[in-house]
DNA sequence: ATGGTTTACGGAGCAGTGTTCCGCTTTCTT
DNA sequence: AAGAAAGCGGAACACTGCTCCGTAAACCAT
């Protein structure tokens, strides 16, 4: 145990080689094209076909789907995420920031094939994500949820981890065969900004 | 053309073969068993050797899993159905009669096993259940909506399907890897209810 | 350059799904 | 009892995720 030169992983104990590195974009790119056109559920052959490497690639660089998908969508939680103190500092009141910020957040998820589903884990391996996201996002709203609370606009019995979860729920329920073009009144079809912005309306103290 | 007689299907137009009838049966209980222990995405093996009959003979009576699904719970659903003009009629408050009963929906959905997430149709033959589930509880759901809105409890702009919707994916959240006994303030684990409750107070005209 | 070592790659192969199809069995009718 | 109709069983196919190891590529020392 001698200056354990190991934990200096900064400084490179070893580079990857050449062509892991470049394999290692090629699959996000390819990840990320095809997770916008057959979700984040698209088959792992269909990826590697796409990144023109072995499935073998794929299982290597990411042992898990769980870890792929934070890999093409870190950058865009951590925008996520800087928004919140943002948000707060930008509006008048607590509430509304929080009211944007999880517009936002909604915005993120169905914009992404089954993203929001995917994180309720009907799978196996989905821990990673599940804990990427609730490590990152739960501070980011608990952020908001208190200022909110502090400034009493909002009751006090409600954590930000559950408020993300319900969010993240009715997130899942968008995009599914919804062709009901009437809008009648009573029938619109499903939006879940619509319906976050509604829960968030019930967290208001009366 | 003549007198069409099989028009008249309610006549019998030629019973079921007894073994047919027999093996419904069966597959219901088998399948209901299944689904207990299981959730209701128990392989078509399982379900088949459980009731010791061949998978064909499930595809048979039961095309899409779908169906099946349908036929185990629709005592259930029609309890929920009747139960919304009881409570409409039994409490004073039409908001007190709906969020009642959709804690009476969360609680029938929590305790099947993936029946909500079921319901968000990642699968391809999801329409029949979606299609049943709606078509049922939107008009009771509609009943209680419509009443809340006509003594000027809850904004009149969302319409029932909607808000079924919500409530299923609120319900779809729960059932996950849960396991923090800790229960601290903030961190509090995801209670689909009570985000129920939520949803339903935020509808309330300020 | 060259040889040896380490690292990474590819894709065949296994296991677990849903779904179909058709020869055989059971039931019903006459 | 015999023929016809209805139903059954499960092999077989297609499509998943995931593992494993022989082979190829990259790196390093000389």
């Amino acid at each position: 145990m001698t200056a354990t030169p190991t934990d200096e992983r900064a400084q490179q104990a070893r580079p990857k080689r050449a062509d892991a590195r470049r394999n290692e974009q090629t699959l996000l790119d390819a990840a990320a094209a095809l997770f916008v056109t057959s979700g984040v559920n698209a088959p792992v052959r269909d990826i590697a076909a796409r990144a023109g490497v072995g499935v073998g690639t794929i299982y290597r660089h990411f042992p898990t789907r769980s870890d792929l998908i934070v890999a093409v969508f870190r950058h865009q939680v951590e925008a996520c995420v800087a928004a919140a103190p943002r948000l707060l500092a930008a509006r008048e009141s607590a509430h509304q920031a929080l009211a944007e910020w999880v517009d936002l957040f909604v915005d993120f998820l169905v914009t992404k094939h089954g993203l929001a589903s995917a994180l309720h884990g009907d799978n196996d391996g989905v821990d990673t994500l599940h804990t990427y996201f609730v490590g990152h996002l739960v501070p980011a709203c608990g952020l908001l949820v208190a200022a909110a609370i502090a400034t009493g606009e909002i009751r006090g019995d409600i954590g930000p981890y559950e408020l993300l979860r319900a969010v993240g729920s009715l997130a899942a329920g968008e995009g599914q065969a919804d062709d009901t073009a009437a809008e009648s009144p009573a029938e619109r079809a499903y939006d879940a900004r619509r319906m976050a912005a509604v829960l968030i309306a019930g967290l208001r103290l009366s």
